[in-house]
DNA sequence: TTGTGAGCTAAACGGCGTAG
DNA sequence: CTACGCCGTTTAGCTCACAA
């Protein structure tokens, strides 16, 4: 990891080749000097109308600090443009968090000055208002120049939805169908499918789970009093992470339901597969010696054979791994080794999970999980506010449900298959092209297709009188192809007129899951069983029995 | 007493490259 | 093909001081 921060800062006066940190090398050009306002402004100024650095294809990487040349070139162009109109934004620059890193690297320096009595300027005469207002102008601009360069949309907003309807492909594409032979991804898919479904459903940051070791990974069986079968949760320690002051955090996660999705499954393939190949513990009888096991990391790498199995794994590992899947399966996302962490938050959420809760299974503190995690999914107020109960109850909206024809659709947005056409095949040739939101727009436009004509067949249905609108005269209303569709929307909605059919139907298999399981209880729920039995029977008899009946016979 | 922003810093990301 | 190093840059997210 190259940090700024990674090691002190000003210890050694000689500029080590080991060094890699941006920031100070950038400042460097400031250290021979006693630091005072101007200069320090010039620095910063430079730096916040530069062009961002990238690396040049084929030439060695250079550090660049601070390149008089290019000052210069700026100094000229920008005392060139009007003073009285207002400065131009660089066509692109860095961010405020780039200026901040050099501020306070800055700020260090100043200080280490002082201490060293070669500089005797209080703060105020190195850092002025000027640098302030400097860093509020890159602040702000970004926002300009993000909308000037049409910077791509698609994190801001949208990434989250693609996700959870993806995430169960995302972990079929991890498990690599084709991994049957003998085949040296085996190893790295199984480590990489674990990965993700341990930070997805226990919510972890990456790094937390590279830093951890097999000699940090426990279970605990819980069972209540009413639960048939125990959960079985298993917990990871984490010693080391992004702070944790003197607490401890876990991860954890139980086996989940759905057995492809199961994390401790996913674990236990993993080290099966693994120790077949390291057959590392085979030589460890003696387990009453912490130290020759307890650095055995959890994530391992394989591939390099340098048989160091204490060794961390990098990141890139990992997260070239996700990249490769979410392009594959054209999930416009810009989190990778993230990925899960942000799933599994946004899951949580759109299933209604108290925000607390989350924010506590994610070791956030409070509002970070709001701040950068949120995905502005409150289910609960949006369900509300949609006209459904917001807690407990089925989500049964009719009109929603009667698919249209292609007949039908094909004559809403007609233009919009043959954009979404053009656009799969331009991404297919290019594919290192990405207009990620693109794709999305036009996804929501199919879906759109589908609401103008449930919406416009339903108001046919409950408010005939409004056909005579305008709208409904375009041709696509006109069609005996739409009026048979009306006819459809009309029986569907007839049905749902009675609620005790749906609650019923909804509630009908948590009922059968619940009499297969109390029955494999055998003896000691016999009465029970028989009990809840006898009066679900008598629900599903009688038409009138509500819903609240069965769900008590449930819940004793 | 609780909420908030500045400050700081670790982690993540992206694009290049190399080794095995 | 996997793994990973390097460098430049952005994001995540904690702590603390201070305001409301």
């Amino acid at each position: 990891m190259s940090s700024p921060f990674n090691r002190p800062i000003f210890r050694n006066e000689e500029r080590s080749r080991a060094v890699p940190d941006v920031a100070v090398d950038a400042v460097l050009d400031l250290r021979q000097m006693e630091l005072e306002h101007i200069k320090v402004f010039q620095f910063m100024w430079y730096q916040a109308f530069r062009c961002p650095r990238k690396h040049e294809k084929g030439s060695p990487a250079q550090r660049q600090g601070f390149d008089l040349t290019e000052y210069l070139s700026l100094k000229e162009k920008y005392s060139q443009s009007d003073p009285a109109a207002k400065i131009d934004d660089p066509q692109n620059g860095i961010g405020i968090s780039c200026m901040a890193q050099y501020k306070t690297a800055i700020l260090h320096l100043w200080r280490d000055q002082i201490h060293r009595g070669v500089n005797n300027r209080s703060r105020d005469e190195v850092w002025q208002n000027s640098s302030d207002a400097l860093m509020n102008m890159v602040k702000s601009r970004k926002h300009r120049i993000n909308k000037k360069n049409y910077a791509e949309k698609v994190d801001e907003v949208s990434a989250p939805y693609a996700l959870i309807q993806q995430h169960k492909e995302i972990e079929s594409s991890f498990f690599a169908s084709d991994c049957t032979g003998i085949n040296r991804q085996v190893f790295s898919t199984l480590r990489n499918r674990f990965c993700f479904l341990m930070i997805t459903f226990a919510i972890l940051r990456g790094e937390s789970m590279f830093k951890a070791e097999l000699s940090d990974l426990y279970g605990v069986q819980v069972q209540t009093p009413d639960d048939p079968h125990p959960i079985y949760v298993m917990m990871m320690q984490i010693s080391t992470d992004k702070t944790n002051q003197d607490l401890k955090l876990f991860g954890r996660a139980a086996r989940h339901k759905k057995n492809l999705l199961c994390p401790v499954g996913a674990l236990a393939f993993y080290l099966l597969y693994r120790f077949s190949q390291t057959g590392e513990f085979e030589s460890i009888d003696d387990f009453t010696k912490n130290d020759r096991w307890f650095d055995t990391k959890l994530l391992v790498d394989l591939q390099q054979r340098t048989n160091d199995l204490s060794r961390v794994i990098s990141d890139k590992t990992y997260s070239d791994a996700v990249k490769k899947i979410c392009k594959q399966l054209g999930i416009p996302t810009q989190h990778y080794v993230h990925l899960g962490r942000v799933l599994g938050s946004v899951l949580a959420e759109a299933d209604g999970d108290d925000n607390e809760l989350i924010r506590i299974l994610g070791n956030w503190d409070p509002k970070i999980q709001e701040k950068a995690y949120s995905s502005k999914l409150p289910m609960k107020i949006i369900r509300s506010r949609a006209g459904f109960r917001s807690n407990g109850g089925v989500h049964y909206n009719a009109r929603t449900i009667v698919q249209p024809p292609s007949e039908l659709l094909s004559q809403v947005f007609p233009w919009v298959d043959r954009a979404t056409q053009e656009l799969n095949a331009f991404l297919q040739s290019s594919p290192a092209e990405a207009c990620p939101f693109a794709a999305v727009f036009l996804d929501f436009m199919m879906k759109l297709k589908v609401v103008v004509l449930q919406d416009a067949a339903a108001t046919m249905v409950l408010h005939p009188e409004r056909s005579v609108h305008q709208l409904f005269q375009l041709d696509v209303f006109k069609s005996d192809c739409f009026k048979a569709y009306v006819e459809q929307m009309r029986q569907q909605l007839a049905v749902a007129e009675d609620p005790s059919d749906v609650t019923l139907q909804a509630v009908i298999p948590p009922v059968v899951d619940r009499l297969n399981v109390l029955s494999q209880q055998g003896e000691r729920n016999c009465q029970a069983t028989n009990e809840v039995s006898n009066q679900i029977r008598t629900g599903f008899d009688s038409v009138h029995v509500g819903h609240n009946l069965i769900l008590q016979s449930i819940s004793h």
